[in-house]
DNA sequence: GCCGTTTTCGGCCCGACTGTTTTCAGTCG
């Protein structure tokens, strides 16, 4: 059994025992054990073959691994199929619409027998849902909405589409004179590929116009609906379906603010455990003393006032991490994959950066399906300020995309030739896209290849092999000699496709055995790898190639997401091929032959 | 259910906003 199986199974586990009753720090536990599980990149059922102490990962003790052993051993769980004889397993549907919780859908269940999406919209339309106690009218529109929201969105936006639904909106807050500063936090700013929702903090000079911002917010002319507005606090949803908050803050608290819409969840929890620790409190609004406090008679009422005890920092970011006694981590970073220790022991990255790259090493042109010529490319490229390329259309067996043969591919080179004569400046490689065969060969001779300066490889065909054979026909493509780059290596397309069935494990094993790199492929709606193959990657000593994978001039912009993915996968730019130097690059070329 | 720089027992992050409440529960992030 797939770790992301186990992890599904363990998670309606907990939606299920959260929805009976059970105990929240059970379920806590329950989730911190799924979270553990999703950024392994071995799987367990390995780890398990081979006699591994399962308790040894981080959230997980006797009876998780227990759990999992049985999942692995069986492909079943006795716990969750007794917890889904008390409790329908629909139920935990429920819980993803918007406003819907464990205690409500406990709640529709029990008192109108609702377990279904469609059941619950019956029950709302028919007046059942608003004579309950504890919902109102409100709630049931909420909830009707919910689910429309549910049906139409199917979860996250891109990253690069998110901020271009937004742009409109930020502009218009920053035209404010109240606004001194605003910026996106959230997950956008930690550079995930895809986001939820959009989470905003402007900074005010005076409390007084917190109610203007706020308006000029909630009245801003993309938002098709408010869902709340508080004085420090907003929610809309834009006209694009694009859900954003909005948080005002004086100028002592925001550094404080920032850090903690930044996140992650995570994150945020060890650091506020690690501030516990130090007799600190960390909140949104800075970080406090926390003051002795003997008196039971008002404590609790003392114990909600936020600003309580003496703040010690807040205003900057680098003053919250700095009364913790840590440096500044950079917020691609914050995952609570290991930063905090890093940062603590000065071992921090210095991830790579836009200025960091010379090179990009996939692109396409008019020779395949391309829309700009090699010239073009080559010009922009060096427009950008790289000082190489490579030129990288598709091999034959793409045929819809009219793949070169080893005819026109040598046609192709006599119009690179000239291309380097016309255009100064920058270093053009031959390259080419070369298709790994169902049966693990390559798409072209081995004459042409030994020609080209550039190998990549790349699967584009029968994607529906099992696993055992996929990876094998992966290694086999990229364990040929020639070959310098396994390209988009997982094969997915982000809310459109799934990655093959791969053990990436064995394939970034095969790459550094082979000396091949493997690509972080910066096209937004693939970027593949994911930053936790590309962190593995890093661990392992293979090199990471990050490219565009351009069809047209203006892709090669893409060079900015896949960097963002790069930073998540703690990429540095000594990991990165193309941050090398012309002349370094080439040896990197010569690796094998010396 | 997990975990240990005070701990193998007794904790486990913190606050805003909404709706339906006559003082607070539920949800979200």
């Amino acid at each position: 059994m797939e770790n992301i199986e186990i992890a599904r199974r363990l998670e309606e586990l907990a939606d299920l025992l959260e929805i009976q009753g059970a105990n929240p720090f059970r379920i806590r536990a329950y989730r911190n054990a799924i979270r553990t599980i999703g950024g392994l990149t071995r799987p367990l059922a390995e780890s398990l073959a081979e006699g591994e102490d399962l308790t040894e990962l981080p959230g997980i003790g006797k009876d998780l691994a227990s759990h999992i052993q049985e999942l692995v051993e069986t492909g079943a769980l006795e716990l969750l199929e007794e917890v889904a004889q008390e409790v329908p397993r629909e139920l935990a549907t429920l819980t993803r619409l918007d406003g819907v919780g464990p205690k409500k859908a406990q709640k529709l269940w029990k008192e109108l027998d609702v377990t279904t999406v469609d059941e619950l919209e019956d029950a709302a339309q028919g007046g059942k849902v608003q004579a309950l106690s504890g919902f109102g009218k409100k709630s049931v529109e909420k909830i009707l909405r919910a689910i429309q929201d549910y049906r139409n969105r199917q979860g996250r936006f891109l990253r690069a589409e998110a901020i271009q639904y937004l742009r409109p909106l930020l502009r218009s807050l920053e035209a404010l004179d109240a606004v001194a500063k605003l910026e996106v936090a959230g997950s956008y700013r930690r550079g995930k590929e895809t986001v939820g929702d959009i989470d905003l903090l402007a900074r005010v000079e005076d409390q007084g116009d917190r109610a203007e911002v706020m308006e000029a917010f909630t009245g801003f002319s993309g938002v098709a609906r408010v869902e709340m507005a508080g004085e420090t606090r907003g929610s809309v949803v834009l006209t694009s379906g694009l859900p954003v908050d909005l948080r005002i803050l004086g100028a002592d608290s925001y550094g404080a603010a920032l850090h903690y819409f930044t996140g992650s969840k995570e994150h945020n929890v060890e650091i506020r455990k690690r501030a516990q620790r130090r007799g600190l409190r960390v909140s949104e609004y800075g970080v406090f003393e926390v003051e002795e406090e003997d008196s039971s008679a008002d404590a609790s009422e003392d114990g909600k006032d936020p600003e309580a005890g003496r703040r010690i920092a807040g205003e900057t970011e680098e003053e919250v991490f700095g009364a913790l006694d840590l440096p500044w981590i950079p917020p691609v970073l914050r995952e609570n994959r290991g930063e905090i220790q890093a940062a603590e022991e000065g071992t921090l990255p210095q991830v790579v950066g836009l200025e960091d790259i010379r090179g990009d090493l996939h692109m396409h042109t008019t020779w395949s399906d391309g829309k700009d010529s090699i010239q073009e490319m080559a010009e922009a490229c060096r427009d950008r300020g790289y000082e190489y390329l490579a030129i990288t259309d598709h091999s034959q067996a793409v045929t819809v995309a009219r793949g070169l043969t080893p005819e026109r591919i040598r046609e192709q080179w006599e119009e690179l030739e000239g291309v380097r004569e016309a255009v100064d400046g920058i270093q053009i490689f031959r390259g080419c896209e070369v298709d790994i065969l169902k049966d693990g060969s390559l798409d072209l001779p081995d004459e042409i290849l030994t020609e080209l300066d550039v190998v990549l490889v790349a699967i584009h065909s029968h994607f529906e092999l099992d696993q055992a054979t996929m990876t094998e026909r992966i290694i086999q493509g990229l364990s040929h000699p020639l070959v310098d780059v396994l390209a988009h290596p997982t094969g997915r397309l982000i809310k459109r496709r799934e990655p093959y069935a791969v053990d990436m494990e064995a394939v970034l094993q095969a790459a550094r055995e082979h000396g091949v790199a493997v690509e972080l492929n910066a096209n937004p709606h693939r970027l593949d790898l994911h930053d936790r193959h590309l962190f593995r990657a890093r661990e392992l000593g293979v090199d990471v190639v990050v490219n565009t994978d351009a069809h047209r001039i203006s892709q090669l912009e893409f060079m900015d997401s896949g960097l963002a993915q790069a930073q998540r996968g703690w990429l540095e730019a000594g990991d990165v091929v193309n941050c090398r130097s012309l002349a370094d690059f080439r040896d990197w070329l010569d690796r094998r032959t010396g």
